[in-house]
DNA sequence: CCATGATCATTA
DNA sequence: TAATGATCATGG
C-alpha cells in the first residue's frame, strides 16, 4: 500500500489532464461501457486509480484526510458550468442528530478535497476528457462555510423534528439531502453540493 | 444484501 | 436548462 498524500495525488491527476479517461479506464480494467452495461461510477474509479490510490468502490474515506470527487461539465453561453450536482457523503440520520456540522462527516470530507472537471459527452458517454484538477482548504470561518453549515443546521433539525422520510432535495442553499438509494426498494440519503456551489468551489480554487 | 461511486429520467 | 428523485454496476 503506497501512501499517496494530497499533494502527490494532485500531480499525478494533473498528468492526465487532457486525456481520454476511457482509455485509461481500459488500461486499469476498469468496466465503463465495454460489457454493454453502463457503470455509473466508472469516472470516480478510473480518477482514484490515476491519483495513486489502489482504492475500490468500499466505503467513503480515500483512506486518507481528503476526497477525490468528480464532475461532469458542460458549456452553457460559452461558459463551463457544472452539469450535475456533486455527492459529498452519505447520511446517516443516527450521526446526524449527534453531531455539529464541524463534527460531522460532511465537513471532514468537504473541508479538504480535490475536485476534477471532466467533460460530459452526453448520455451514456462512452468518453470523457479529464478538464481540470482542482484542490480546495475550506476555513471553518469562511463565508460560505457559515452558509452552507446553516444548510446543514436546517437539515438537521428537520430531521430531528419531522423524521428521516422528511428530508428533500429541496431542502438547502448550498447543500441539500438528496435520496440515494440503492435503486432496489431500499432509499438512503446524501448530502449533494448543488450546482453553484460548485462552480463557487471552482471559481475559488482556480 | 448494502454502501458507494455518479449518472439517468422526468418534469416544469 | 435546471432541479429533484430514482437507478445501476461494483466489491466486501
Amino acid at each position: 500500500m503506497k501512501i499517496v498524500t494530497r499533494t502527490v495525488a494532485i500531480n499525478n491527476l494533473k498528468k492526465h489532464i487532457g486525456q481520454d479517461l476511457r482509455k485509461l479506464a481500459l488500461q486499469h480494467g476498469i468496466t465503463t461501457y465495454e460489457t454493454g452495461k453502463q457503470n455509473k461510477g466508472w469516472k470516480g474509479l478510473v480518477l482514484e486509480i490515476l491519483a495513486g490510490l489502489e482504492n475500490n468502490v468500499s466505503k467513503a474515506p480515500n483512506g486518507l484526510s481528503y476526497e477525490l470527487k468528480s464532475v461532469s461539465f458542460h458549456n452553457v453561453k460559452n461558459e463551463l458550468t457544472p452539469k450535475e450536482t456533486m455527492a459529498i457523503t452519505m447520511i446517516n440520520p443516527e450521526e446526524l442528530k449527534k453531531h455539529s456540522f464541524f463534527e460531522s462527516h460532511c465537513w471532514a470530507k468537504l473541508k479538504s478535497m480535490v475536485f476534477c472537471a471532466v467533460m460530459w459527452h452526453g448520455q451514456n458517454s462512452e468518453n470523457a476528457e479529464l478538464l481540470k484538477v482542482a484542490s480546495l482548504d475550506f476555513a471553518e470561518d469562511d463565508e460560505l462555510i457559515k452558509e452552507i453549515k446553516a444548510d446543514y443546521d436546517f437539515i438537521r433539525a428537520k430531521l430531528i423534528k419531522e423524521g428521516f422520510g422528511a428530508l428533500t432535495g429541496k431542502d438547502g442553499k448550498w447543500i441539500q439531502a438528496r435520496t440515494k438509494g440503492a435503486g432496489h426498494g431500499s432509499t438512503s440519503r446524501a448530502f449533494y453540493a448543488r450546482i453553484s456551489l460548485v462552480k463557487k468551489i471552482f471559481e475559488t480554487a482556480s
